[in-house]
DNA sequence: TGTACATCAGTGAACGCGCGTTCACTGATGTAC
DNA sequence: TGTACATCAGTGAACGCGCGTTCACTGATGTAC
């Protein structure tokens, strides 16, 4: 062999980490594949020695940043008090930093109502990894049970992924900023009206 | 005049309504000025009588879209009881015909993540039908001041959307539905807990 | 009312361009002796 | 250790295709007389 396997293997992974920020960054048929691989500091040429074709780089370039997500999400858990790591991580998502660079943001976000319209291939792959997210999320939502967690972690993320999609509709004045608060407050809010005591609360009211 | 100023604004209105379903569906750069045309049963060549670009035709056609919104919203909350306005729309926004039929949906849902990578001119044009939406979701939060009525609503929107487009993402199947079921309650649960009982209820737990 | 002319919405061929993909080739490096 | 050969990641020209846009033309209908 020419070039050792690691060598392979890191210009490809060298390939994917580049293209999943563009394709945040210009959404899925935002960017070509000569473009693509000049990010990587290759040309179109070798592209097919990595990939079958463009479309099997999109779904590699996405579970990636999924990947990141789900780990960055993890990490900030950890380093926090259980009773704070769902904000933690509502905060970090309903942010300006976050809004202004979708590059390295959520690919749900960035790239969702895209993929669901793609092929059945691209489109499960992208499914199983939101389901992922959706457990990460789960897992922060302490002293319910399992399911329960799981809805709430659903009704969490729709929050914050809309109000994201919003905050940048709206560009990056004041009412994209307004967007932003409000869909935090949102998102926390019911994180705090579903802990035992704020549940108890909330029914007393339906 | 060959012929009437009607005709040719009614051809017009034919091509801008097909094709702000079959944009909504195929997403912003999915289908081709060709075919658009041919929806409307005529040829390609013809278009640059009515739009100076194909640019020109998304704006009008994402504006349509979102007017399309706006008025069905208005409608819905017209024949409904103030009290049980917003959940109205929510129930009718948050659904598996909705989900499954993004060609007569949400353009934001359909479009957004799109649109807010196009030119500062299509961006500015979505970004002021988006405050329309807001104002109008805002009309139907009574009791409280205008600034929280905003506020809640883009909470409530975001919550919305963000189920919309996880849903699809997610397909058409188990996960999906779950998705729906929790975001209808994310979205509805924190309209009731900010009505004034219920407001003075959850600042009790804070 | 009937006829000649002017208008312009709509037609369809053609254009230039960018894209995904293919392919013959290169040349640095691993392997065999 | 040194040399000849084999491998294959990467190169860059070329391809076919679809797209947005242009343009000379058509022909149905409104207008002038």
């Amino acid at each position: 062999m020419r070039y050792s396997k690691e060598h392979k293997q890191e210009t490809h992974a060298r390939i994917i980490k580049k293209a999943s920020v563009r394709l945040r960054e210009k959404g899925a048929h935002g960017i070509g594949v000569a473009d693509l691989m000049k990010e990587a500091g290759l040309t179109h040429g070798g592209f097919y020695a990595h990939f079958d074709s463009r479309e099997a780089l999109v779904i590699e370039a996405f579970a990636y940043a999924m990947d990141r997500s789900i780990e960055h999400w993890r990490k900030l858990a950890d380093e926090t008090p259980p009773e704070k790591r769902l904000s933690t991580i509502v905060d970090s998502y309903v942010s300006t930093v976050h809004r202004d660079d979708p590059g390295r943001g959520c690919a749900v976000t960035a790239l969702g109502a895209e993929i669901a319209r793609e092929s059945a291939k691209t489109h499960k792959a992208f499914a199983a990894k939101l389901e992922q997210l959706i457990d990460v999320m789960a897992d922060q939502i302490p002293d319910v049970p399992r399911k329960t967690a799981r809805r709430q972690a659903m009704g969490t993320l729709a929050t914050m992924m809309g109000t994201l999609v919003m905050s940048r509709v709206a560009g990056s004045g004041e009412l994209s900023d307004e967007i932003l608060a409000s869909g935090r407050e949102a998102a926390l809010g019911r994180a705090e009206a579903t802990k035992p005591t704020a549940k108890k609360a909330r029914v007393k009211v339906n």
